[in-house]
DNA sequence: TTTGAAATTGATCATTATTTTCATTTCTCA
DNA sequence: TGAGAAATGAAAATAATGATCAATTTCAAA
């Protein structure tokens, strides 16, 4: 829920003594109203619909704020822009990445994720976060160039 | 064996109509002689120590055709600098990075792999390369802040 | 061995994503 | 409502990487 994702954020805020600022407000809800993997740019298009004299900069530091909170992870693919995506709590999931295409599908296995905590244990590693991400070709790209 | 990755990265220069090169010599011989995952940077500095007048655009250059080749593999982590190593054919592994100390565990489990070919070909996607990285603290750093 | 076209090199400049600065504006709340 | 703290946006600063280009090197043909 939208709201409940808002009331987290704003308690992060809250507790960090930052403040409420409408700019914040209009990021969050174009942030949380979007699906998808954005990058700052794809969202401070958004967010200029809305609201145009928000900067760049704050959008920057907003999606910032954001991952520290919770509410959004940072995505690091292969093509060099930093992409933010919102996620209920306790949520996770990874990634297959079409290198022809661009679609993203996300996935959740949960025998994998078993079997990568058993690898970790092994190690004597305690696993804090991690990344699966599969490049390759999606169903409609597979029977093209 | 080092001698076979020379032999390999020649026959990829040639196949390409490129030159061999002092410079090139003393890059590639540097980077297989050294273990562990460097950067740019890491690389240019021990090439200095052999060869004083090797510029640092020319280690990226070296490194991008080293990549090219197969001979080298580049691997992303969420540290913003590219990093390099290098691998035998056809051998693969995946990481477990400290988020303390840095160090770099490597491993390889044949189970997870399979169980991600599944769940790839469950979407209809083919896969072309992947990483998986856990991020989180090493044995020698659990115990400490 | 000489030669010259093609490739390479290194210094420097360009680019691009992200961060920082800082003067100005906006919040918060006593 | 007014002062102090935080936020903002425009612009400058960073930092990794890529592109340019004149000078140098390589190499195969002569
Ligand atoms: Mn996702
Ligand atoms: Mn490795
Ligand atoms: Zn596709
Ligand atoms: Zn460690």
């Amino acid at each position: 829920m939208v709201q409940e994702r808002i009331n987290e954020f704003a308690k992060y805020i809250e507790k960090k003594g930052l403040k409420t600022t409408q700019q914040r407000n209009d990021i969050i809800r174009t942030f949380l109203k979007s699906g998808g993997h954005l990058s700052v740019d794809d969202l401070h298009q958004k967010v200029k619909k809305v609201n145009p004299r928000v900067g760049y900069a704050t959008v920057y530091r907003t999606l910032k704020l954001l991952s520290e909170s919770g509410v959004a992870v940072e995505r690091h693919f292969d093509d060099g822009h930093t992409r933010y995506e919102h996620l209920e709590p306790e949520e996770h999931h990874d990634h297959l990445i079409c290198i022809k295409c661009g679609d993203i599908i996300e996935f959740e296995d949960k025998n994998i994720e078993s079997l990568q905590e058993k690898v970790a244990k092994k190690h004597g590693f305690r696993v804090v976060t991690h990344n699966l991400e599969m490049y390759g070709y999606c169903k409609k790209c597979n029977g093209n160039t």
